[in-house]
Formats: structure tokens, sequence, C-alpha cells
DNA sequence: GATCTCACG
DNA sequence: ACGTACGTGAGATCG
């Protein structure tokens, strides 16, 4: 049989579009033509032949006028009419399809979907086809048939149903979407449906009536309101039928032949892509470096030949996105008249001669680690396009990119194998060079040079001196606890299998969803993508149900625990027997760092067996020394909203959870209980991220109504909190951007979606930044601080990590006392709040031990 | 490569 | 009616 694709072209186009609308500036070329929306409709038409390698291929659009709005006029009535920036694409989406070869459909008044419901009526009848349909519109659920399936787009991914996955989800026939809409309308398209009935309530009805027909032919088995309603309804439940109706007898002119992939005119295709500027799908059709790649650049041969100007840029590129792994592979060199290119065995002493030069480069922190070279270097051109919101990650290219200068990936060089590395390394030093002042000036312009000077630049210092220190990790120490997990992990393995009554892979959440919630048929468990889910919560529910449970939360715990710490993190020990991580000073939207290769930021902690494997971190000096933040959020949340009681908890330096249980519960500090602290705890966690009633009460086991009267509770004893709530969010509606108290910015342009899940995803984030943000910047400034004073005081102590509010120092004893005096000094000083900041230090031979 | 799960603050 | 707490990185499975 052969495969016919039918693509709903506009919604692909709509879905496109909308994705990027909302942040106000679209993608346009530079004649100003808006193109977004057809970004991604290249980017999913080229996916859709990736995945579906279609021999025949079809793409459906509306045009014109529409049969249905014509008959009925409330039809898709207070929709936003179509945005002129997407109807001017919408012609090009047609050349760039004739140019792919792809042939396209349509006809008023009709829409896409019954050309899609045609063609598929046609295949149908004809042995020799059967259709994929793509959408992500759930209409066209109603064609499945037994030739017919649809892979139905998602936010991420896609489901596909043919007739028996629709069946096994849905627990209808695919036809009854239809009356699935009739009866539950859709407010998209403005069909009413029956007023009062959900998608649940109708499902419901339809798994017992079969159809919309059977429903009202039952109608006085149905018993009180939803028979009143449906009975009020019947007229609308009927027109809503007829609307749903996707008709299937377009009169079009079907022809397979037609229909038939045969690839793209590549000449016609590269002339649309050049005009509308899509480079990056330039590269994708002719598999080549792009031409521009071609730069003009001097080899040196040796540094005598280098002549430079005061102002330079220079960059490093190594073979290893892991530069503490990587070889180095040679350095560009930019000034206003040049850009050259340094071998790997000139590199370090070409640095050399750079002192006392003005330099801006591109992740500082890699040259000073791989070159082991002291470089005053006032502006990492990395920093500063994080800072003001480019996606500034390890690999330049990215911001090239989206500064339109075409550059290979570094995934797809190493490919290649480092392929004419010489002319990319000098493309990416010139482009450092001309970009300087753009990014300057829009770091002016939005206010952020303060964070770069006082804050990030500073910490690149720091960081780059603490990746290099490393931490020294004796594997040697978890033999006997590794023996241990193996073994466990056999014995409890044999268990589930006993248990189970089959062997199977405990480790494949699909087989084990199976296993657990099918063939033991154990409980409930949400169905997501593959199967059902596994996660600790949903097993938990479980726990007093059947022994099995426990068993799998112990396999899990323990294999988590084997292979990520005990078996994975030695395979990041270098010579020097410590592990080197790398933080990432700039992907956090909130500011702060995140550390990998390995990560040591999520070293097991809370839970005493995982934290024994901390017992491998040592001390190359003497001591393990840790100085952490005591609750540093919620002193700044008081700080922040200015909240009085809380700021009055702090200053008096009271068990701030045990507080504000006694005030929720309206008791007595002395009368709180354990469980009541943790409760208030969890309450006050979630006020931070933006809480909600059941977000809660799933986190506590509480019913919702519960927990909403935690929250008021919380409210009424704590006001000022409440205020900062709604007022910051009013604030970041109207700017579109929230700040820290040092004025580090994040714009949130979730806010302007038109999904409102969305936007309520933006409230949080605008609740959350100010108060995460402002503790990461506090951290960088305090790390800055301890450095230069452990530099100043000549100390052989050095700093190894950050771990969000906690600083860990490889420590001298001889020097012990001066640390803990620094430190707290540093720390708690170093901004003045209206609550005091609290620090405890703790030393130990190992990680484990400073606890 | 996407998905699922789970480690941390 | 809908979905449901902020910010990360990594390993195993599966298609």
């Amino acid at each position: 049989m052969k495969k016919v694709v039918l693509v709903d072209g506009n919604n692909l186009l709509f879905r496109s579009y909308f994705a990027t609308a909302y942040t106000g500036t679209l993608m346009r070329n530079s004649k100003g033509l808006p193109t977004n929306a057809l970004y991604g409709f290249v980017g999913m038409i080229n996916k859709i032949i990736n995945e579906e390698e279609p021999e025949y291929m079809v793409v459906a659009f509306d045009i014109g006028k529409n049969f249905r709005k014509e008959k009925y006029d409330f039809y898709k009535e207070g929709r936003n009419a179509t945005p002129d920036d997407l109807k001017l694409q919408m012609p090009i989406a047609r050349d760039i399809l004739k140019a792919m070869g792809i042939s396209y459909r349509e006809l008023a008044p009709y829409e896409a979907d019954d050309i899609i419901g045609t063609i598929a009526s046609v295949a149908e009848k004809d042995p020799e086809y059967y259709c994929s349909i793509i959408s992500s519109d759930k209409d066209l659920l109603q064609l499945i048939s037994f030739e017919t399936e649809v892979k139905l787009l998602k936010q991420s991914g896609f489901i596909r149903y043919n007739e028996e996955t629709f069946k096994k989800d849905y627990g209808i026939e695919p036809i009854r979407i239809i009356d699935l809409k009739a009866l539950m309308g859709d407010t998209s398209d403005n069909i009413p449906g029956v007023k009062g009935i959900g998608e649940k309530t109708a499902l419901k009805l339809l798994q017992e009536y079969k159809s919309l027909e059977g429903i009202y032919e039952n109608i006085n088995n149905i018993k009180g309101k939803i028979q009143e309603k449906l009975i009020n309804d019947r007229k609308s439940a009927e027109q809503s039928y007829e609307l749903a109706t996707i008709y299937r007898e377009v009169p079009i002119n079907i022809d397979f032949e037609e229909f038939k992939y045969n690839g793209p005119n590549v000449q016609e295709l590269k002339n649309i892509y050049e005009d509308l500027e899509f480079y990056s799908m330039l590269k994708t059709i002719a598999n080549k470096v792009p031409k521009n790649l071609t730069n003009n650049y001097i080899k040196i041969n040796s540094l005598d030949e280098l002549k430079l100007d005061d102002h330079i840029s220079f960059y490093l590129e190594v073979d290893n996105i892991n530069y503490h792994l990587g070889n180095l592979l040679g350095m560009g060199i930019t000034d206003s008249k040049n850009t050259y290119f340094i071998k790997p065995e000139l590199v370090n002493d070409a640095i050399k001669l750079l002192k006392g030069k003005d330099i801006v480069t591109y992740d500082l922190k890699k040259s000073l680690v791989v070159t082991k070279e002291e470089i005053d270097c006032k502006f990492d051109l990395m920093v500063g396009a994080y800072l003001v919101d480019y996606k500034a990650s390890l690999d330049i290219s990215e911001l090239m990119n989206s500064l339109g200068e075409p550059c290979i990936s570094f995934d797809e060089l190493k490919k290649k194998n480092f392929v004419d590395i010489e002319n990319i390394i000098a493309l990416k030093s010139k482009f450092i060079y001309d970009n300087e002042k753009t990014i300057k000036n829009t770091l002016k312009e939005e206010g952020q040079v303060d964070i770069l000077n006082k804050i990030e630049m500073p910490l690149v210092y720091v960081l780059a001196e603490m990746e290099k220190n490393g931490f020294k990790f004796e594997d040697e120490k978890l033999s006997d606890m590794k023996q241990e997990v193996i073994r466990k992990i056999n014995v409890v393995t044999e268990e589930i299998y006993d248990l189970s009554g089959e062997k199977f892979n405990v480790a494949s959440p699909m087989q084990l969803g199976i296993v657990l919630f099918e063939k033991m048929g154990i409980g409930k468990s949400k169905k997501i993508n593959r199967g059902y889910k596994t996660d600790i919560k949903t097993l938990q529910k479980y726990v007093d149900t059947h022994p099995i449970i426990n068993k799998v939360l112990e396999y899990r715990n323990l294999s988590k625990l084997l292979s990520t710490y005990l078996e994975g993190l030695k395979e990041f020990v270098l010579e020097d027997g410590k592990i080197h991580t790398i933080f990432n000073q700039t992907l956090t939207r909130t500011g702060r760092l995140s550390s990998m290769d390995p990560n040591l930021q999520n070293i097991p902690a809370r839970e005493e067996y995982g934290k024994k494997v901390r017992i491998a971190f040592v001390p190359s000096n003497d001591l393990i020394m840790s100085a952490d933040y005591s609750q540093i959020e919620l002193r700044i949340l008081a700080h922040i909203s200015d909240c009085k009681e809380l700021i009055d908890a702090f200053i008096k330096d009271e068990d701030i959870h045990t507080k504000v249980a006694a005030d929720i519960h309206g008791i007595k500090e002395s009368e709180v209980t354990k469980e009541m602290r943790s409760m208030a705890k969890a309450v006050i966690f979630g006020i931070v991220y933006g809480i909600s009633g059941f977000g809660l009460g799933e986190n506590l086991n509480i019913s919702r109504t519960e927990a909403n009267k935690f929250i008021e509770k919380y409210y009424e004893f704590y006001p000022g909190v409440k205020e900062y709530m709604t007022n910051i969010v009013k604030e970041a509606y109207e700017t579109g951007e929230v700040k820290t108290l040092f004025g580090r910015k994040r714009k949130i342009l979730e806010l302007k979606d038109t999904n409102f899940r969305t936007r309520a995803m933006g409230e949080r984030m605008a609740l959350n930044t100010p108060i995460q943000g402002t503790s990461a910047d506090v951290m960088k400034l305090a790390m800055i601080k301890v450095y230069d004073k452990i530099k100043e005081n000549n100390l052989q102590s050095k700093l190894i990590l950050q771990v969000h509010d906690e600083i860990i120092i490889d420590a001298k004893k001889e020097e012990v006392e001066k640390l803990k005096t620094i430190l707290k000094d540093a720390m708690e000083n170093v901004v003045k709040l209206k609550v005091p900041l609290k620090i405890d230090i703790s030393t130990g031979v190992n990680w484990y031990e400073a606890k």
C-alpha cells in the first residue's frame, strides 16, 4: 500500500504564527516582510518529510467564503480576524510548497478539513492507498478508519491515532468525535454544543448510548440535570453536529499521481529562502558549509608578525564542549584591520602579548581555564549577550545565527572533524569584534551595565578558579556502598519479579506501567505518550494497595544512586584525582548558575543513605568547609515584599516555619507539631513559587479546599506578601519584565501569550524571579567578596563549589578560623536588607561530614 | 532525539 | 473547562 500524507496547511500556518507572535516583535526579513509563520511552516513541512517519508503528499488550505459560516452566522464568531501579518505570509507558503515539489489544494467555500476528508474518502475506496493526516485539530480524528490514521500534533511532539489506539483512549468510535463536539461544543470555533456538558460527561454518555441519536432516543433513562440540559439544548446539539461534521464530497478532481512527492526544485527553493533570509534552511538544502564562511584571515607562523591595535577581540576554540578534556584548535584575533589565526602551540604566548589591551572575547572563563593564563578582559560577549536576553550558550554559533551571521554549529563541526577550522575560528573572532558595540549599547539601554561590571564579569574569574581547583574525589570510598547497592538492586528486582509473576525491565516506565496498571490492576494512572505515568507521586498513591510498590520505589532509588552517582561520577575524575565541573553562567532565566559535566549541584543530600555519596568528596587540603545561607529566599521575600510581620520574625530570629504554623492554626508556637511545621513550610515555599490551591493540596495530600484555607490564612497574617504578589504581577504585565533588587532583568514574554496557561506560568515566573534572582545576585556578590578576601590574605584554602545558597571551600586547617570570619562578614554583610542575612558554617573531613 | 524519571536548591 | 509550584542536569529507554 502507498502512503498519502494529508497536511492541514492552515493549521500549520496558524500554529507557527502564534507560536512566536506573542513576543510582540515578529521575525521579519530585511525588507520588513513578516516571516515567522513561514519559518515554522517550513520547519514542520521538512520534519514531516523526514519523519513520514511520504510517497504522496497534499497540503490543504482554507480559502474564500465558508459554507458553515454562510449557514450558521455564529460559527467561528468572536474569533479574531486573521492578522494581516499572517495573511501576507499565506501566498508565500503556497510558493514554497511549489518549489518543494509538494501539491496543495484549496477550494471555496470549503475548509482544509473538508478537502482532507474528501481525499481520505477517495483513498479509502482504493485499496492501493492509505492516509496519514497531520494536524493539531482534534476534529480531524473523525476521519480515522481502518486505513486512515491521524498524527495529532501536540505542543511538543505528537500522538499517532489509528482506529485501535483511538478507541482505547476515548472509548468511542472515531466517527463519534462529531457527536462529542455536538455535546461539548468547541469554544475556538464557537460551536455551542449543550451548555454545561463537557468532555467528561459527553464521553460517558457516548460510551453508554453510542451516538447523539442514541442519547436522545434514551433521554428518559438519563437522570436529573444532565437530562434537563440535553432537552433544553437539543436544537443546539443538532446544529453543532452539523457544524462539526467534515464534508467529504468536495468537488475537486482527485488524481493521486498529481500528489506524488518527487523532491524540491533546489534553485527555486534557494531563491525563496534567500529572499526570506532563512539561512539555516539554506543549509539544509545544500548540505555544505555556507559560502559566507569564507573569511579573510592571516595565518601567523611567528608571533613577530603580529602587529595589533590596542583594541582587539580574540576567540579560542577547543575540540570539546567540556574544555577540561579538550585540546586547543587555535585562536583568532581581530583588530580594526585584520583577523589573524594563531596555531595552538603559539596560543599561550599570543595571550601574553595581549596584556594591556582592551579585550573582548566570547566565553572568557573557558579561555582562562584552558590556557591558565592571566587575561584582563572587561567584556565577555557571552555574558553581555546573556544579560540582554540572547541565548548565549557555550557554542558561539548560536548567538551568531541569532544575530544574522550564519555559522555551523559546534556539533556539526565536530562531526565533520573540524574541517576548515582556521576559517571558522577567524570568522568567530571577527564576529566578536563586530558585535561588541551592539551588545554594549543594548546593555546600556536595558540598564544591565552594573550587573555586568559589578557582578558577572568579576564572577567569571571566580568561577574559572573554582573550575580549575576542582573537587578531589576518591571513588574507593564508595566501593563498599556500590557493592551493597548492586546487591540490593538484585534482591529487589527478584522480589519485583516474584510479586508480579513475570520478568520485565523494571527500569522501563512503559513495561512497568503495563505490569502494574494493566496486568496487576493495582490502580489507575494517568496515560501519557508512551504508556502510564509511573513517577513517585503516582506510585505512592498505591503503597498500601500492594507490596510491589515499595519495591519499585526502592529499585528506582537504588538504580538512580548507582548509575548517576556511584558509577557516573568517577567517569569525570581527571588525572589529578579531581572532578572539574563546568559552571554555566549564561543559562538560567533567573540569574542562577548551573553546573554540568558533571552536575555537582545535585549530589544527594535529602536522604541519609544517598547522602553518603558525599563521603567520596574530600579535601585536597585538610577540610571541607561549607557555608550556607539560612532561608535566603524567604528573607529576600520579606525584604522585597516589605511585609512587616515577616520582617519582624526574621529580626527576632524566630523559627519562621514554626511561627507561620502557629499563626495559621491560631495556636502557640510551643503547640506546633512537626507535621504542622512541615505543612507551613510547604505553604511558604508554595507562595514563593506562585501557588495554587490544587498544587499545594497535591503536595501535602490534603484537599484543595483545605489547602486554600491555609493559603488564605497565610495571606491574612502576612498581608504584605499578598500585596507583593499582586503588585509584581501587575507590574510585569505593564512592563513585560521583572527585575531583581540589583536590577537584573528578566523579560517574560509568556505574559503576552494568548494561551491562559502560558500566561499563568508567566505570572508565576514574575512572582518567583525577583526572589530567586535576588538570592542569586546576593550569592554571586558574596562569592566575589570571599574570593577577593582569600586572595588578599594569601590563603591557601580554595573556593571549589557553589550550590545556590551554599559555598564550599577546600580548607587548610590552620586557616579555618580566618575563613569563618571572612565568610561570615562577606556573606552576611554583602548587602544591607531590612532583615539580617544569616549563614551556618560547618567543616568536616569530607563533604558528608561538613553538614 | 524525545520522553520519562529523579537528583539538587 | 482547563490544568495545576520556581529553577536546573543527567541516565535509561524507546522509536
